[in-house]
DNA sequence: CCTCTCGATGAATCCATCT
DNA sequence: AAGATGGATTCATCGAGAG
């Protein structure tokens, strides 16, 4: 890299700027893990009801919650949401190392779309798992909408290793989002820290749309070098806080 | 319908035959959900079924997907497989009655496959609900695979009844699989029990694909009317024998 | 300290009304 | 006429505060 970062630590950095440029300047096989929880442009069949502003699309009109700052980049259409992943994803594939792994939230509208532009991208699609929150707003005579999904996939083959020290991953996650968030779309940090573990041990995790920052927390928490990327200079100021501050919680159970 | 049914009560009626055949003799609008659990391992995986069908070249959706690379080296499996769902739920489309609602089990490899499909097919898709099953085969160095997903969704609108009764449906169900089974792929009767509710009080329950008619059972458990297709004569007595049973538990909490 | 009640809230969704 | 806006609805969960 040639910019320097915005923050950085004996375990990681942040750059503050667009996810596709910021990978582009990345090296070759150089992480471990793509983790990340892009703008879904979800909230709305039509193009109006994405056009509005991230706190009003998502954010409940009793809610409190407005002084969070709005999120870029979440108005695109469904098929240009696909072609738009697709295009930072092939880059991240060039930058995770062979066997490595990519991990992407994503809600159940962009759930099809999202598994299409991971296999675009070049990424061997391996699987979904859920994540459930049991407070979702329920509605009246139909099924709530209480998951959000992780779409996952490799670079490549993934040898199965029959080694002793082999690690099952839950394919199921159940958590709240946290009540006290800095993002609209947080999530909450035990769920992470609970994912990055896919990564291999002592490897990198990249989160090219770091948000407030929970992923590399995690990352870090659970002993792994992190890669950070956020566009909004307000958003990388949450995520330096919250990675200088020490955790009583390394390697959260 | 012309053809005497393999079995019938006061509640409903078995068919056996074809899914697609018995779904063209139904009159419209006459059933108020499809609720069903297709082949995917044998209504287009196997090779010898793909070379038994003649022009399926494109699957006609709006999802975008058709100039996207292969897909996980399946996609002409999947591909056939989602033309397939496509032209019986066109059929089914019609069989259902405006408002009305479709259910489609699913694992995660068809379910982008299965969205598309039911939208090709006419109908709103509304979303994804996850069936957790805490039982399932772990993998080293992975997350397990251990959901299967209902896609659903509906025929045109479905206005929000601003009643008193509304009901509000889970968004995800937990259970493990039936320990003794009639059926590879038999459902939790008390899963199925719950879904059946999205059904309109005192309607009728449609399953072209019954196998071992854990569907049925739990529509008539329930309180539903019910019609039911299987085409394996085996299937059609295992079905007859379970809904003649009386049943302790009817309207299971 | 435990139990109970009360209130707040959520990447929701629909629809009437307004622009 | 199509798009944008605001109000109303649903309930599991959690925190605060009372008893």
């Amino acid at each position: 890299m040639t910019a320097k970062p915005f923050y950085e630590d004996e375990s990681g950095q942040l750059h503050k700027g667009e996810a596709l440029s910021v990978l582009a300047n990345l090296p070759d096989a150089s992480v471990d893990a793509l983790i990340t929880d892009p703008p879904y442009s979800s909230g709305g069949m039509v193009r109006g009801d994405r056009a509005g502003s991230t706190g009003k699309k998502y954010i409940s009109s009793d809610s409190g919650n407005q002084a969070l700052p709005d999120f870029s980049g979440d108005s695109r259409d469904q098929r240009s949401y696909g072609y738009w992943c697709a295009l930072w994803l092939a880059e991240a594939l060039r930058v995770v190392r062979p066997g490595g792994v990519a991990l992407l939230f994503t809600d159940w509208r962009q759930l099809p779309a999202t598994s299409d532009a991971l296999q675009a991208g070049g990424w061997i699609w391996r699987g979904i798992v859920p994540w459930y929150k049991p407070i979702a707003r329920p509605m009246p005579d139909r099924f709530t909408a209480s998951c959000e999904y992780v779409v996952w996939g490799s670079r490549g083959p993934m040898p199965v290793e029959m080694v002793a020290g082999a690690k099952t991953l839950p394919g199921f996650y159940q958590a709240n989002p946290p009540r006290e968030r800095d993002h609209q779309t947080q999530k909450p940090l035990d769920v992470m820290a609970k994912l990055v573990r896919i990564t291999a041990a002592g490897g990198t995790v990249l989160d090219p749309f770091a948000g407030s920052g929970t992923t590399l927390r995690a990352a870090k928490d659970e002993g792994y070098r992190w890669i950070g990327v956020e566009r909004e200079e307000a958003y990388c100021e949450v995520i330096a806080k919250r990675l200088a501050q020490d955790t009583l919680f390394g390697g959260v159970a």
